[in-house]
Formats: structure tokens, C-alpha cells, sequence
DNA sequence: TATAATTTTGTACTCAATACAAATTTATAA
DNA sequence: TTATAAATTTGTATTGAGTACAAAATTATA
């Protein structure tokens, strides 16, 4: 059960991002940020309905889309629509998504230093950054 | 037109990775090869098609599977399921997911280095390692 | 040439995500 | 308070990327 202490603080997370507190709204965030785990917008559901009979499946997806529009939570996605694919054999280089124009950028970047350690055995790597491109950011003004 | 020594190359690069050089697999890598831009499977079957009637969607995401499996192409994509979702209150942390029980794991890792220039703005960093968990290594022998 | 193995093709299907409109809830005005 | 407008939620219908599967075609091996 979630304490009043930290309802307040999940009501402020969401006012402060501009987002009208509901109750469903407290409800995903505060799941999201209790549990440890990557959950998909399914996993929150087929959870929440537990304790939620009447909510909608569709709330969750509007939930979560609008939490990472709004910043508040990171989608842990690339990109928006379906898979896309790149020749490896490129120089390397990391990629940035347009959150405008939607286009997909190739960034020159040294991927050599990125490393994870403790046993895991790392053998592909992907850096993904999202945003404004330059062309977006001046037509915006 | 694919020209003799490109051919020649493509092949090899097939070989290599222990992937009988059809026609069909000749003309996926092909295209992604001479593209700069990071197409989705049905933009492929869409380009493809045109000179090539009979060729199959269910080949070219065959293909694409195939290669991204032998690690001869990128796919630019994270979840293999469905979009996964991170509170972004949370420390800093680079994903990692194990490409044998497809779990997800949260790598400490200090983004706050990672930047991109020449006029993208950007407000979202993405770093996403696939390869082989501990267990998961431990396990294999 | 026959047989086995691999690859391709095409149809049917799954299921995450979305569109949309009705119903409900919340805010604002009179 | 009551009426009205705005925002949110709900549920159904739909889309479309990706997969399952088996028949057809191709390629390798005996």
C-alpha cells in the first residue's frame, strides 16, 4: 500500500510535469516507480486491473504515452514505429531520433569506450539519443 | 546495379558469417549495404519488390533476422517484444539485455558524459548493451 | 538421378498499439 | 447550488508489424 508521505510526492511529480494527478495517473506512476523491473504496458495492466477492476487497458497505453512526452519516464525503445535496420560494417556511431520530424539521425561517435563490466559479456551496443534535430530547431523560433 | 567486385564482397561477407549467399540474401544486404538511411523490413520488401516481383515480405524479415542473429547488421531497436518502461527518476543506468533469457538489467553507468553536438538538442540518452547475462554465461559452459 | 536439406513463398494469424466515440469525472461560470 | 465546458477514462473496433506454418522451389549430397 502506498503511504501518504509518498502519494503527495507522486501527485507533486505529476503537477510539476504539467499532468493532472488523476487517480489512474498515481496509480501507474506510482507502480512504475515502486517496482524494480522494466514492465511493458501489458505487465502494468494485467497488474493494476488487479486492485483496479474497472481500469481500461487503453488508460495505461494513454498513461505511459503521455508520462514520456512529458519526460516523466523513459520508454525503453527506440524506434517509434517498427524495427530498423543498419549495416554494422559502418564506422560506428551512435543515432539520434528528431522527436519532430521523426527522422533518424547517424551521429559520429567513438563507441569503443562504452564497456560493461561484472561478468556481463557485452558483444553489441546501441546509443540512442532523442530530441530536436538542427533543421526542426530552426524552423521552430 | 551491383557491380562484379561488390558482388563479389557481398557474398564474402555472407560466407563469413555462415550465411549461404542466396540471391534473395544478396539483394537485402545489398540494399542495406548502399543506403544510407536506416529502413524498416517493409520499407526493404517495398524498394525490393519493384525488381524483384517474386520476392516474399516473410523472406525479407527472414533475412533481416538472420543477419541480425549473426551479427552482420544492426537492428536499431530495443525491446524484442513490446516497449518496456523506466522511471527516469531513478539513478542514471545504461540497460543491458541478455539475448538468452531476454531479461533486462539496469548497468550503473554515468550518462552525464555522453553528448551529442553540431546543433541536435537532445534531452534523451539511450545506451543499450545485448549480449550474454552472468547467469545466463555460467550456465553455457 | 534420386534423395535429403535448405530456402523461399504465401496465407493465416497474433498481438501491441491506436482511433474513436460514448460515458464519466472534474473544473469553471452563472 | 446548478448548468456548462473541458478533460479524462472506458471499451470496442481496427491497424499493422512481425510470426507460424506448410507447400513449393531451389540447392547440396549420395
Amino acid at each position: 500500500m502506498i503511504d501518504r508521505y509518498d502519494k503527495i510526492n507522486l501527485q507533486n511529480r505529476l503537477i510539476k510535469a504539467g499532468i493532472r494527478p488523476s487517480i489512474q495517473r498515481l496509480t501507474v506512476l506510482e507502480y512504475l516507480t515502486s517496482c524494480n523491473s522494466h514492465p511493458t504496458a501489458d505487465d502494468l495492466y494485467s497488474e493494476l486491473i488487479k486492485d483496479n477492476p474497472s481500469l481500461s487497458r487503453t488508460t495505461v497505453f494513454n498513461c505511459l504515452k503521455l508520462f514520456v512526452e512529458k519526460g516523466l519516464i523513459n520508454d525503453i525503445d527506440i524506434s517509434s514505429d517498427s524495427t530498423r535496420y543498419d549495416d554494422s560494417c559502418r564506422a560506428p556511431h551512435a543515432h539520434f531520433m528528431c522527436r519532430r520530424c521523426h527522422r533518424i539521425f547517424d551521429i559520429p561517435f567513438d563507441m569503443s569506450a562504452l564497456k560493461v563490466g561484472n561478468g556481463f559479456i557485452s558483444d553489441n551496443v546501441n546509443l540512442f539519443f532523442k530530441g530536436i534535430c538542427p533543421e526542426c530547431a530552426k524552423q521552430q523560433n
